[in-house]
DNA sequence: AATTTAATTTAAATTATATTTCAATTTTAT
DNA sequence: ATAAAATTGAAATATAATTTAAATTAAATT
């Protein structure tokens, strides 16, 4: 988490209007995954004039430009996160909705090797487990 | 595989029409993973007066029945396959879009695991791979 | 086998999410 | 400051999925 998203933004050359400050800003200091319809009631609360579309807009641009990743967990709508963050995955919470996000060493090494066994060479991946909390006795 | 989707269907009580069991007969004897557009065609090829919302009734019911799965990859479009099969996950080749499935029961333990040490019960998972064939030199 | 009842179907309308259009505005370069 | 180019907001459009309601079909009952 070297750089902020707005400047890596500058170091892309992406053309950086107060409407993208806003929601890098947003992102940058945001814990959770917020889907369009919550990043823009958020960029609404700081500048009233900003329109969904440009939310829209901006995070695909974000997202094509490496800036932010795409979540989807099944529900239809697309999540954003910083992409500028260590690699994790994430654990859903099939009860709350709540989102954990883990690392495992074990897990990334293994992906590497099952792809390398298929004959391809890895370049992605995309791993959510759901499931419910154990209740404690 | 013990039983056809349609004994299945059957067992749950399920309804059983005409344009159900061709969809059912569709999935069952399918390898790849259509989407509903997909479906819809193969399905029009057997009986001409089914209805797209048909299709879409019908998965819908079936994924909630716990006979077909639902799968996602990144582009927007639900794919399904049957559910009664051993255990898979996918590996998509990014260039050609073809899917690989495979099973690893290593990494299949490391996400239960995981899910325990964050205190969750396991549900269920996703992992999709995303790689490029390696090249033979 | 005919009748009744309830579920399912089609086609069209509707909803939800996302994208695009275009005139007006803003940013960047000059 | 000015010009050129990109971005914006609002509305229209696109795409995937769901719902409505009258007509049909399947299953249960007689």
């Amino acid at each position: 988490m070297s750089e902020t998203i707005l400047e890596r933004c500058e170091i892309k050359g992406l053309r950086m209007t107060n409407q993208r400050k806003v929601i890098a800003e947003i992102i940058e200091n945001t814990f959770d995954h917020p889907d369009v319809e919550e990043l823009y009631n958020r960029a609404s609360a700081i500048d009233e004039s900003i329109s969904i579309a440009t939310v829209y807009r901006t995070v695909k641009l974000f997202e094509e430009s490496g800036i932010l990743d795409k979540l989807e967990f099944g529900d239809g709508r697309a999540r954003y996160e910083n992409a500028d963050r260590e690699h994790h995955d994430h654990l859903i919470d099939i009860n709350s909705g709540k989102v954990i996000e883990f690392v495992d060493n074990e897990i990334e090494k293994l992906q590497e090797l099952i792809a390398l066994r298929l004959g391809y060479e890895l370049r992605g991946h995309k791993l959510e487990l759901y499931g419910v909390p154990i209740k404690k006795a």
